[in-house]
DNA sequence: CTCTGTGCAAACACTTTGCAGCTAA
DNA sequence: TTAGCTGCAAAGTGTTTGCACAGAG
C-alpha cells in the first residue's frame, strides 16, 4: 500500500520533469528519464558517480558524462537540488566562533554573518537522540550583491 | 588603534595555537605558524591554493602539500573550519521542497529532515537588504549513529 | 638522537570540454 | 531534417600518498 502510494508519487514526479522539459524545450530521451526517475527513487542524495553506476545496473550504455549533464540541467531548471556548496575546493576559516554562512550561488564568494537568534537555534529532538552534533550553521544561498548588479536578475 | 587591536586578538590566537600543537605533540614549525597566522589574518575563507598564493610572497619556499597537510591538521585539533559541505563531490536531491540537513563528518552520509520551526526560519534584515535569498537550510554536523558506535566517541 | 613534518613527484578523484555520430521532435 | 543529446576521450582542477631528507624537540 506504502508502496503504491510511493510509485504514484514518483510516477506524478516524472511527470512533471516530462511536462517542464517540454515547456523548456529540451528533449526527453530515455537516458534523462532514467537519470530523474533514479534520484527521485533515491533516498540518500547520491553523487553522480553513485546513480551512474545505479543506473548501469539496468542501463548498461549509460555514460557517467550523461549523468553528470543531465544532473547540472534538472539543478539548472529547478527539479533537483545540488546540496549545500559541495563541489568546491575545500575553503577553510580560522573563525571557529558560531557564526553563519551566506554563499552566493554565482560567485561562490561566502559572507560570514552574526546573527545571535542564530547561535544557539534549537537542535531537534529527534536530532539529538540518534546523532552527536558537533556544530550548526544556518547557510543561506542566493545571489549577492555583486552578481546581482552583473546579471540584473 | 582598531589595528592595535586586531593583532593584539591575532597574537593571542597565534598563542592559543602554540599551546594547542605543544598539548597534542605537535611540532611548531615555521610553516605551520606561518599557515595559521595567514588563515587566522584572512577575512575570506580561502582555498589551500589561495593561501599557498599568499605565503610565497614571504616565504617562497613553502609547498602546496604543506599548506593543505596542515589546514587539515588545523580542522582535526579543531583551529579551523572546513567551510561546510566544500571539498566533496557534489550530491544531488530530487526532494524541492524545504528541509534540513544533518551531515556525519565522518562518513560524509547526510539525513534529511524536517523540522517546521526552521522552514521558515527569518533572515535578518542585513542579509535580506544586501542580497537575493534563494534558499537557506539549517545545516547541522555530527557523527551518526553508526560512526559513533565504530568510533566509539 | 629520534621521530614528525616538509617538499617533491606521482597517483588519484571528480569535473569539464571538444567532437563525431545519433535521435527526439 | 536538424538542433540538441549522448558517449568517448582527453584535459583540467583539486586532493592524497609515498618517500627521502631536514629540523623541532
Amino acid at each position: 500500500m506504502n508502496k503504491v502510494k510511493n510509485n504514484t508519487k514518483l510516477d506524478s514526479k516524472v511527470k512533471r520533469f516530462k511536462a517542464e522539459c517540454r515547456r523548456l524545450g529540451l528533449k526527453i530521451t530515455p537516458q534523462r528519464t532514467a537519470i530523474y526517475t533514479a534520484l527521485a527513487e533515491a533516498r540518500d542524495h547520491p553523487t553522480a558517480d553513485v546513480l551512474h553506476r545505479r543506473l548501469r545496473k539496468k542501463y548498461p550504455e549509460i555514460s557517467l558524462d550523461t549523468v553528470n549533464r543531465t544532473l547540472l540541467t534538472l539543478a539548472d531548471i529547478g527539479l533537483a537540488i545540488v546540496v549545500e556548496g559541495t563541489g568546491q575546493p575545500k575553503r577553510f576559516d580560522a573563525d571557529i566562533d558560531t557564526h553563519q554562512h551566506f554563499i552566493c550561488v554565482k560567485c561562490k564568494k561566502i559572507f560570514d554573518f552574526v546573527h545571535k537568534p542564530f547561535d544557539n537555534i534549537k537542535i531537534p529532538k529527534k536530532i539529538k537522540q540518534n546523532f552527536k552534533v558537533v556544530r550548526s550553521t544556518v547557510y543561506i544561498e542566493g545571489f549577492c550583491d555583486a552578481c546581482l548588479k552583473k546579471t540584473g536578475r
